[in-house]
DNA sequence: GACGCGTGGTG
DNA sequence: TCACCAAGCGT
């Protein structure tokens, strides 16, 4: 150890932990938006949470909102049928996850009394609620410290602390990871938890990231390498056009729109070619988000 | 662990 | 234009 005083570190914001910083930026750059409103309840959180999975801010908004005016606990939504829900999810993708927050719902309202759990492997026992969902849940819905990992969070910790341009694949240790960098107040780190998330979201974007707004970018591992390009296999991008995926999104539209069971007949338009048509219709009926009825019709589950 | 699962905005 | 992207989960 050096005596001297140019060896002694400099208070000031650079000698700040990571996760200090981190949090800091969040109070002046944080997005503001509704499920973060202090006071926002678990369940509310949980809704926020699923519909966020694969789908972006600007299009759940909306419709969360409608969800939580119309169904405002665990126990409203758990007496709804799914067409309702399938209805009222919209046009968000993935209407299973629909299915299984009002599957959800239900459990809730049946084994924890229509209060949404707190612990991460209650939560995790619910479902449609996988490990990103149920710490996010415990962490932003009731306070509670966790390592919170989603995409945006193995981003940042791939370049801030790896030194490489993309995530791996999610594992185990991720969760280490984020846990070395959490401030230790509790609830600095529940503030961190989703800091992290929405600097992944703002800044250190997956594509081209901005450096130049980095609260953190003095002490960027990937940075200072001199932004050394991914040298992993090329992630191989979903094909939509053709797909089953669109076709039965196309077949799912026309039995929204439609308040009573339809003949097959009428799904036709929803897509030309027989074979994937029932394919795709017999993969609906199978996730329950369609049935038949006794006349060979089809609908929504009531 | 790779794959399937919706949809629409964007550089 | 069109490939890429957006707070994952279940199998």
């Amino acid at each position: 150890m050096s005596s001297a005083p140019s060896a002694v570190p400099l208070p000031g914001p650079s000698d700040e932990p990571v996760g200090e910083v981190v949090v800091d930026w969040y109070a002046g750059a944080a997005r503001d938006l509704p499920w973060r409103e202090s006071g926002t309840d678990p369940w509310a959180v949980l809704v926020s949470e699923v519909m966020l999975q694969q789908t972006p801010v600007a299009r759940v908004e909306p419709v969360w909102r409608e969800w939580l005016a119309r169904w405002p606990t665990p126990a409203a939504m758990a007496a709804a049928s799914p067409a309702e829900v399938i209805r009222a999810w919209g046009k968000l993708g993935y209407p299973r996850r629909a299915l299984r927050l009002r599957e959800a719902a239900v459990a809730i309202t049946a084994r924890h009394a229509g209060v949404v759990p707190a612990e991460v492997d209650e939560l995790e026992a619910l479902p449609g609620i996988g490990t990103y969902t149920a710490r996010a849940v415990s962490c932003f819905g009731h306070g509670r410290r966790q390592a919170v990992v989603d995409t945006n969070v193995r981003r940042v910790v791939a370049r801030l602390v790896h030194g490489r341009a993309e995530a791996a694949p999610a594992r185990a240790a991720d969760l280490l990871d984020i846990t070395a960098l959490a401030p230790v107040d509790d609830e600095r780190a529940v503030r961190f938890s989703v800091a992290v998330m929405e600097l992944g979201a703002l800044v250190c974007v997956a594509g081209t990231p901005r450096c130049a707004a980095c609260p953190v970018r003095d002490r960027c591992a990937w940075r200072l390498a001199g932004y050394p390009a991914h040298d992993g296999p090329p992630k191989r991008v979903q094909r939509f056009a053709g797909t089953d995926r669109q076709v039965r999104g196309r077949l799912l539209d026309v039995l929204r729109a439609a308040h009573e069971p339809v003949d097959p007949d009428a799904l036709v338009p929803a897509w030309e070619d027989a074979v994937q048509r029932s394919r795709c219709l017999d993969s609906l009926l199978v996730d329950g988000l369609v049935v038949q009825t006794e006349d060979g019709r089809f609908a929504l589950p009531s």
